[in-house]
RNA sequence: GCCAGAGUGAUGGAACUGGCAUACAUGACGGUCUCAAAAACCGUUGUCCGCGAGGACGUGUGGGUUCGAAUCCCACCUCUGGCACCA
């Protein structure tokens, strides 16, 4: 392809001099205008393409804008730069992870640079690197002297591909969220935070983030997952003691038919020592858990149960239930045992019926009384109580609250809040991550590594192949260490922490990167944090925006930080697809940045990116599409040229078919400013925000052609071509920063276009002295006609009346109506 | 199953608060320039009927509200994402 501008010249030449007059250093000593613009830092695992580049793009032109805006712009980068990826790619490779991932971060920082997105460079920060990870070990002893990481013996999720456990959150659909395999349970003992302590303030403060996505915070809400019920004690028959169960359904007690338990209900072997059939009710709710360990994820999956011989009293009717044990109770939510109600519960309902439990509705159906023996299926939904007492007759979503408040006076149950949120997961029995700093001593137990003694530094020669166990266990110089309490033999923690650990508090580390005696410094981060704008991908959702959630506000209740939510502003950009897929290197549909740099220049790619499509929503890529935003920036290259050469426009353009005049070209420029402007402080609409600047060129090419082409009086500092010139290189600076530079300094500008200010546009310029009218019949357009702006109601409808397209319509029938809407139109009913 | 979001030309998409549906771009077709091609520039391009003027239809489907609906309401279909035996 001919090129018709020297791109190749020009966007080295740009991006050496922003990078040499430091364009994107900002200075924190003062907030006065802050504006925190941060992309969510990358994994270094590969190099970059066009997918990745809409992130960094997006960020370049929110940061560029702001700018222009005169804001005090932070936008610093970094790499999430520990975990899995990095592993299992060295371990293919031969290559220790560091290596590689310091490999992989020269290269794309090349191709950051390449594209022109700007970052604070001096602010960067690598998180497998000893003076990041020392501040993650840091982190976790606030966390640790608070109560908030505990290591306890539990039933965990365990990929035995990666050879690690794994947080509830990266378990999807009971698959590792990284490769895929099948997820086990393991029983282990590991470490904890506790992010269930902030359940409910995560919950109530998403509800402050009004500028997130709804979907995310719905997301995050979900996963919190809080249902509101009461815990009821159903006393043991033949016993002192009480089966504890917890319900949302209070309405529904009296028609429990029997209570079932989770087959791994720590109790049951207490609780069934003294009857007969003990060891086949073991056995059975023991081969229960084998199968639904496995096959808990799978849909449907038939009802299993076992009657354990033993009965409760509903305390509400006096009644006896029998007690069984059930594959579909689950253990980790509630108290692990329930009390079935077959009539307004679907699971319960299946289950009574394949083992011939009793039906019993206590909930009636307005519209077609209920019959316990012929339901199809469970009756779920809101009716009138019947079976259960003094509470009959009453509307079942009434009685939920009143028998609450029954059981609450009659001391029989209390109410109670659950979240399905689970505590987070921090261990993993892999090398590359920060080791958790504790050391366990046999005397002093459990002791964490004082802050003075950090970082506990992982140690370079481990055989770092997964082996099910931690690979740190293999180094004797990394485990075998002295108490510090006692000062005898010791061995240290030999699990590192979860990556999203270290990307928690990333974004309080760029503020002070440097700091050496506190992980940042708390008078910067309180002035400048809240970020202003996020920006990523929505896989992150639920893992890092809640994780770091839930981290700011620990450090906020440990008085190290002023604010209780990280992010003030949140943006989900969508995907890049190509052939229908999400690009990856798997699947070999990956379109790679630097072929298109070379070929079109790096301005013509961002500005496809940006033309795509509405950023937060997936797009196809197309290279075709690429070559039109070429076209456009060659057309928009010639026009300024001839202007810069000639003081004019002498391009190319055809004959007068339309005309423009220089009047509306002045108007079309503040029309465009406006669009501009709109379109980027309403939302991040970059594509109409483009497509309103094409039109502008557009237009110029028209106006060129017209017959009456003349300037206004370049002589007299009136020339409209400059004006509309100017206009388009400012407006267009954010999406093509080199090519407007370039342009600029030959328009006669001595300084960066970035230090301009944003463009205002003319409120009396806006509106032309003649508007269009748009004339309907019935609500179908029949005509047009010119008016004067001013033109009165009265006016325009006889106007209107008289049009002559219009005439035929209105000649045979009678006018019923005339709705006239001011400067839009006239809708004549007949 | 539950909770979100989406469905508009051949394609990516536009349309502010209900007021000219399809801006902008891609593709296609025709033209100018050229020995030729590329580039550039100009024109046409929702479907159907009609030589034409013009008309009918048209924003997933069916209904409704309204002078007027892509936009609001009801029902349904399809796709995408999240959750899923959560008591």
């Amino acid at each position: 392809m001919k090129r018709s501008y020297p791109f190749d010249k020009i966007e080295p030449k740009w991006q050496k001099r922003w990078a040499k007059s430091k364009l994107f250093e900002a200075d924190t000593k003062s907030a006065k205008n802050k504006y925190y613009c941060l992309m969510m830092f990358p994994y270094p695992s590969a190099a970059l393409h066009v997918g990745h580049g809409r992130n960094y793009i997006i960020g370049d032109v929110i940061a560029r804008y702001k700018m222009m805006r005169g804001l005090n712009v932070l936008t610093p980068m970094g790499w999430d730069a520990f975990g899995l990826p990095a592993e299992n790619a060295a371990i293919k490779n031969g290559l220790h992870p560091r290596t590689s991932v310091l490999a992989n971060i020269e290269t794309m920082k090349k191709q950051l640079y390449r594209w022109g997105v700007g970052y604070d460079w001096p602010r960067e920060v690598t998180s497998c690197e000893p003076d990041y990870y020392k501040w993650t070990q840091w982190l976790f002893l606030k966390l640790y002297e608070k109560g908030l990481a505990y290591k306890k013996k539990a039933a965990v999720n365990w990929c035995p591909s990666c050879s690690t456990v794994l947080a509830n959150e990266q378990v999807v659909g009971g698959l590792c969220e990284r490769c895929d395999a099948q997820v086990t349970q393991k029983e282990l003992e590991q470490w904890f935070f506790k992010i269930t302590d902030y359940a409910q303030r995560l919950l109530d403060d998403s509800d402050k983030l009004n500028d997130w996505p709804q979907r995310v915070k719905i997301m995050q809400r979900n996963w919190i997952g809080r249902s509101e019920g009461v815990k009821i004690d159903f006393p043991i028959g033949g016993s002192d003691k009480v089966l504890r169960c917890f319900t949302t359904r209070t309405d529904t007690v009296c028609g429990a038919t029997f209570m079932a338990l989770a087959p791994e209900y720590s109790d049951l072997e207490d609780l069934i020592k003294d009857v007969k059939d003990k060891e086949k009710i073991l056995k059975a709710a023991q081969k229960m858990r084998d199968i639904s360990s496995q096959k808990r994820a799978e849909i449907d999956v038939e009802k299993q149960g076992i009657f354990i011989g033993k009965y409760v009293i509903n305390p509400m009717n006096g009644e006896k239930v029998p007690i069984w044990v059930a594959n579909y109770v689950l253990m980790e939510y509630g108290t692990g045992a329930i009390m079935a109600v077959p009539a307004h519960d679907q699971r319960d309902f299946e289950f009574a019926r394949k083992y011939s439990i009793p039906i019993r509705v206590v909930i009636d159906d307005p519209k077609k009384h209920l019959t316990s023996d012929q339901m199809p299926e469970a009756y779920t939904e809101e009716g009138v109580m019947i079976n259960s007492g003094q509470f009959n007759g009453m509307p079942s979503q009434e009685a939920i609250s009143r028998i609450a408040d029954y059981m609450e006076k009659k001391r029989i149950g209390k109410r109670a809040v659950h979240y399905r949120l689970r505590d987070w997961l921090i261990s993993r029995q892999r090398y590359w991550g920060a080791p958790i700093p504790i050391i366990y001593c046999d005397r002093c137990g459990t002791v964490p590594v004082p802050e003075k003694k950090l970082p506990v530094l992982l140690p370079k020669d481990v055989e770092f192949k997964p082996r099910g166990e931690s690979p740190l266990k293999g180094s004797k110089a990394f485990i075998e260490t002295k108490c510090p309490k006692c000062k005898k033999r010791a061995t240290r923690e030999a699990d590192t922490m979860d990556t999203f650990v270290d990307s928690s508090w990333y974004y309080l580390r760029y503020i002070s990167p440097k700091e050496k005696r506190v992980p940042f410094d708390k008078k910067i981060v309180n002035r400048w944090l809240p970020v202003d704008q996020y920006i990523g991908g929505v896989e992150h959702a639920i893992l890092h925006l809640l994780y770091s959630r839930f981290i700011t506000k620990v450090l906020k209740d440990a008085g190290w930080i002023d604010f209780d939510e990280p992010f003030a502003r949140l943006f989900t950009q969508g995907m890049i697809i190509k052939d229908g897929a999400k690009m990856s290197k798997s699947k070999g549909n990956v379109v790679s940045p630097e072929k298109l740099i070379s070929e079109y220049g790096t301005d013509t790619v961002r500005l496809y990116t940006l033309f795509i499509g509405p950023p937060e929503k997936d797009a196809e890529w197309s290279d075709r599409g690429v070559e039109g935003a070429y076209r456009f920036l060659s057309r928009l290259w010639r026009l300024a040229e001839s202007y810069i050469d000639k003081k004019n426009i002498d391009i190319q353009a055809g004959a007068a078919s339309k005309k423009i005049d220089a009047k509306v070209i002045r108007r079309r420029i503040h029309q465009t400013i406006k669009k501009v402007t709109d379109d980027l402080e309403k939302g991040f609409h970059f594509n109409t925000a483009i497509s309103a600047t094409m039109e502008l060129v557009n237009d110029l090419y028209i106006f060129a052609g017209s017959a009456d082409n003349r300037d206004l009086e370049p002589d007299k500092g009136k020339s409209v071509i400059k004006e509309a010139i100017e206009a388009l290189l400012l407006l267009l600076a954010p999406f093509v920063p080199h090519m407007v530079e370039e342009l600029w300094e030959r328009m006669g500008h001595k300084r960066s276009i970035f230090k301009e200010t944003w463009p205002n546009y003319d409120l009396d310029l806006l509106q032309a002295d003649e508007i269009t009218i748009v004339i309907q019949i019935n609500g179908k357009v029949r005509g047009k006609v010119e008016v004067p702006i001013d033109i009165s109601d009265e006016e325009l409808r006889s106007k209107a009346l008289e049009e002559k397209a219009i005439a035929k319509w209105i000649s045979q029938s009678q006018i019923r109506k005339v709705i006239i809407i001011p400067k839009r139109l006239v809708n004549i009913v007949v």
